[in-house]
DNA sequence: CTGTTAGCGCTTTCAC
DNA sequence: GTGAAAGCGCTAACAG
């Protein structure tokens, strides 16, 4: 039974007081460097852990954080928006609060100008960012103001963000093209790919994969052109109906982003539902149900919640200054079909 | 921007002391009926929440666990083990130590015994458990003595452990049928399953969900008798090769527990490989390699990782008093293929 | 039944 | 550069 040593106990050890220790501990300025290794020493040799609860407590102070989202109805993002209203009680336990900007994330000036908002007035921020210069350049405004920023769900690989909440989209593509190939069974026939717009860094990325493995393993299935239906579910019904019109012999499809009622309307309604394996992204309201009927069979999904929490949690570690459970913050692919939803 | 409550505030509001709120907040006896209720309307109008980490420092005492896993070389266990391991700095941090304690766990009285030792000995257990009447008596002792109890990875439904972190079996069992159904494609054929042992509660209910879907959605597919290799690779070995020979047309397997790799030899010395759809459970470095050069393909997967963390922080959770994020602790049954491998 | 009080281990002024 | 001391908000004795 190891009674846990407190900073006072390193103090004596190393023959300082209480708050050079803690000058130490947090990398700040002001201590002979000689001192310094001797306290580091101390730590060290008794493999020192501060306590989490007592920092947290001294203080004292709230911190705040902002996420900010797409306008508009995505469902997916929606979802990450309540899945951080249930983690209320959890924040509010830890003294923290998150405020939702919601923002029209596809204009770069736009988006840009609500982080530069944010500067000075957070702790942190989680961003569903669009990888443009300017955004960019106001990610590493917001860092360099001393805030911790995470992007979510896309990433700006270029900027100086702290952390990446989301999935690898070209190892989802490749999942995606593996299943489509897999449950197109042996056939040889055509395969659609409908996606949001090939601007967007996720979407191109899961294309790219899904065609990295249809090129490699599924030499008998043809793929077609890339239909753009901007994730609205008119827009993709329309051209899903052009496709299966002027391919007779669709029998895989691949519809990479949102829009996805849209999409299958047009393949319920043509009859050929139960010829064509369709896969998308995602587990919503409307995903589920084309699950559970079987005009969708797969479904590859991040989880909301996971990414929600993820955020928070990445936030607040980086704040504190405490390491990153980097196997629990990684966010996993998720095939979901009928018999795993969750 | 508001300050929050402490205690303190409440304690005025409520026109009583310090002491008294803090014994209505944890409902522990001693206090006017009358009072408690000025108390917890003081409480809920002004929506108090207490700061973790002051309680948690002012409790100051250290927090123990257990773990009791099973002995021997399960991979999947020791993948568990590991990932506690890892957490090793975030537990300090929270002056909390998990011991593990390894034994039996198929001979129930030795199991009932390790437990029985518990009691009294810790705040709380995980324990893989087996389905018996000795061991639910001795979950439902530790229970009694003030301990908080997990099942991990096979629940104990009948006892009155307080939670149970794993996966749904028979749900697992499910997407493991659509999956070797999906895959033979539209064959016909006959189906091979290999599990430890049906006595296995987990065993059991992954087999009942997976002939539930074959019978259900695919009816041109045969269900050879379970063959039993308790887990072990020569065994499975063995029994797979005699199913492979008696069976000319096998064409999907499912490997309900360990002794992975033992099956894999069997089939693809046998080099019907390629012709045999073959989705097994857990991605260890056995079913990782066998997922990669395509012998299997797919494995239903519990996230060892996942399931150390949630049942740390559900006993902690528990412990403390604090309310458990339902949807976070909820374990996944995850499909992993090639292309989404972790 | 209720109140007073002394910490828990760290952070943060403010002195020296 | 370094140290002393006053809390942070809650828990747990102990007194009444």
């Amino acid at each position: 039974m190891d009674a846990p040593l407190t900073l006072r106990d390193i103090a004596r050890q190393a023959g300082v007081s209480l708050a050079t220790v803690d000058r130490v501990l947090h990398n700040r300025p002001g201590v002979r460097p000689d001192t310094v290794r001797r306290v580091k020493d101390a730590m060290t040799r008794s493999a020192f852990q501060p306590h989490a609860a007592a920092s947290e407590l001294a203080r004292a102070r709230a911190r705040r954080f902002a996420f900010v989202m797409p306008s508009g109805a995505n469902p997916f993002m929606q979802q990450i928006q309540v899945q951080l209203g249930e983690m209320a009680s959890w924040m509010a336990a830890r003294r923290l609060s998150v405020d939702v900007v919601t923002t029209d994330v596809f204009d770069p000036a736009v988006l840009a100008g609500k982080l530069e908002d944010l500067v000075g007035r957070v702790d942190g921020a989680a961003v569903v960012a669009l990888d443009h210069p300017s955004v960019r350049a106001a990610i590493n405004d917001l860092v360099e103001s001393g805030a911790k920023v995470v992007t979510l769900v896309s990433d700006v690989p270029s900027s100086r963000r702290h952390h990446y909440v989301g999935i690898d989209n070209i190892a989802a593509g490749r999942t995606a093209g593996a299943l489509v190939g897999r449950f197109a069974g042996g056939r040889t026939g055509r395969i659609a790919i409908m996606a949001g717009s090939q601007a967007l860094r996720d979407h191109a990325e899961r294309i790219f994969g899904f065609s990295q493995v249809m090129a490699g393993e599924f030499r008998q299935l043809e793929v077609l052109a890339v239909a753009e239906g901007h994730d609205e579910d008119d827009r993709s019904e329309h051209l899903m109906r052009q496709l299966l019109a002027a391919h007779r012999d669709i029998i895989g499809l691949y519809n990479v982003g949102a829009g996805t009622a849209g999409v299958a309307k047009a393949l319920t309604e043509s009859g050929r539902a139960g010829d064509v394996a369709f896969v998308g992204h995602d587990v919503t309201a409307v995903t589920r149900k084309l699950l559970l009927n079987g005009v969708m069979d797969a479904a590859i999904s991040q989880n909301p919640g996971h990414e929600a929490r993820s955020a928070v949690r990445v936030l607040l570690a980086l704040a504190r200054g405490e390491p990153i459970l980097s196997e629990q913050e990684m966010i996993r692919i998720d095939i979901v079909m009928r018999d795993n939803l969750p």
